[in-house]
DNA sequence: AATCGTATGCAACAGAGTTGCAAAATATTC
DNA sequence: GAATATTTTGCAACTCTGTTGCATACGATT
């Protein structure tokens, strides 16, 4: 476990410090995204805000870790795949967030629908949330 | 232009003022998306930061606008079409950022595309933002 | 182990967003 | 149309979020 962390840290030309091996070891083992403030008061762990501000913006940098668009102004970050690592960005999935748990996961495996645009416009970037219940909620 | 505004805040049961006029307004002349920061610091009107919250919080829950979500802490709102006034939220269209000039639009008459979810997830809402370059931009 | 470069944590700050309350404006009633 | 009731506004004060500069601490390199 310690060794894949660091790793993934090195292979991004990153030192290997104790916050960004802690950060980044929360989002492995957790399977949903991770708000600021998810990290920021993490039981058992006393993380400085602008640390955690700043180990953020590295790993996006880096292509770590991704973010999720909100509509309320509470932004969350998930770990991007593979293909994701030393920067190249191709978030070609979606994000869900369900109303029951309040979990956002990302859906890889589903594909990207293609949209439509008005003639002379151009799509750099799609991001598509979707809100709803997920399968664990659905059956309580 | 006036009666038409009072006849929206009317329609929505809500105390036609001042401050609710100005910032309709500000809706209805302004083809793309506001931001909080825009309508407060508006030229030529100086709004009460506190009275732009609440006015935004009631226009979004009395469904005369809706908010566009962002990755980047600043979500807009912009008008909703007919059917949605009285409440009812039905945002079939998606939203459309240009990098070049940084408007917010929303592009309604595109059909929205049905996506597909994991066994045993419901959707209840769908958000795309789309971020790219606009036929203006794309011009120059 | 010593040096170099980077990351951290603190302090101080700027901005975003919220709440309580008295004053002012709007709606309602007669 | 004036008086009353209701709602909204603006101020003050506050919390939370996010940023920057800088001295210290830490990790990488030799």
């Amino acid at each position: 476990m310690e060794s894949r962390i660091s790793e993934i840290l090195r292979r991004n030309r990153l030192s290997v410090t104790s916050s960004r091996q802690k950060i980044l070891n929360l989002f492995l083992s957790n399977s949903g995204a991770l708000a600021h403030a998810d990290i920021e008061h993490k039981a058992g762990e006393k993380f400085d805000r602008v640390t955690v501000y700043r180990t953020l913006q590295v790993f996006v940098e880096k292509g770590i870790i991704h973010t999720i668009p909100s509509g309320d102004n509470s932004i969350k970050y998930a770990l991007c795949k593979n293909d994701c690592f030393e920067g190249r960005h191709h978030d070609n999935h979606f994000h869900f967030v369900c109303s029951g748990c309040g979990k956002t996961e990302c859906l890889e495996d589903f594909i990207m629908p293609s949209v439509k645009l008005p003639r002379d416009y151009s799509a750099n970037n799609v991001e598509i949330v979707i809100n709803g219940v997920c399968s664990n909620c659905r059956k309580k």
